[in-house]
DNA sequence: TATATTTTGCAACGCTGTTGCATTGTATTA
DNA sequence: TAATACAATGCAACAGCGTTGCAAAATATA
């Protein structure tokens, strides 16, 4: 699992640091998305804030993790799947915020259905954002 | 049109004050969604801020407009059509912010699509937010 | 018009996210 | 391994969004 974590960070061309490792080693553990808030809280207050603000940005420009947008305004991030990296619009998936426990899903497995558009709308991306309860909170 | 406005007030039984009036308005002459800051700079600084928050609170509560998620994590609001007040979860229809303009558009003539989600999960709303270029700045 | 009720404006606050800069840590080369 | 170049961190400060409490002003009621 450890190797892992340097594996990646490794692939990505970044140095390997304590915040880096830590921050990583969090989403793959995590069930769901994690916002900063909980990252702050989760990593013991050991890294001041802007250094996880800019370990999150890092991330989302390598690709290794994603941005959800959410209903209740703060940014959600999760891991990208693997092979997810340049290019892609992470079009593929359907995220689910359960409004029980907060938790956010990647449903990695549900494909976003096609939407046509009025002429003249050109799509670059979709997000489809669902809401109720999950499947623990039922 | 001015008289359109008090008897949205009075239908929703909200006493006519000039920052409903102008606000209402504004919703009314505006061609896309509004986030706070459109209205605080569109109203010309007539209207302090948390008069405008509370104000958009109240419409939202009496189901006269509805939040727009967005990626770029600020709040969006929008007129819901007339008859979508109590109980509404505005599941149907999709909306579109443009890259280049940051217009955000109501589809309503698009319905969403269903998705199916695995064994446990209930759905109480779904947004679909697609982005890309709008039919004026292509 | 007088009274009760709402709404407003102000001040203050907390949270989120960003920027600049000196300091520290990591990677690189010999 | 040590010296150097480079990148990341922590700190301080700041801007913006959104909320709350309370006194003053506006609206509705009778």
């Amino acid at each position: 699992m450890h190797q892992t974590i340097i594996d990646t960070l490794k692939r990505n061309q970044l140095s390997i640091t304590d915040s880096r490792k830590k921050i990583l080693e969090l989403f793959l553990h995590a069930k769901g998305a994690l916002a900063h808030f909980d990252i702050e809280h989760q990593s013991g207050a050991e890294f001041d804030r802007v250094t996880i603000y800019r370990t999150l940005q890092t991330f989302v420009e390598k690709g290794i993790i994603h941005t959800i947008p959410t209903a209740d305004n703060s940014i959600r991030y999760a891991l990208c799947k693997d092979d997810c990296a340049n290019g892609h619009h992470h079009d593929d998936h359907v995220h689910f915020m359960c409004d029980s426990c907060g938790t956010t899903y990647c449903l990695d497995h549900v494909t976003v259905p096609q939407v046509s558009l009025p002429n003249g709308f050109t799509v670059t991306q979709t997000d489809v954002i669902m809401s109720g309860k999950c499947m623990k909170c039922v």
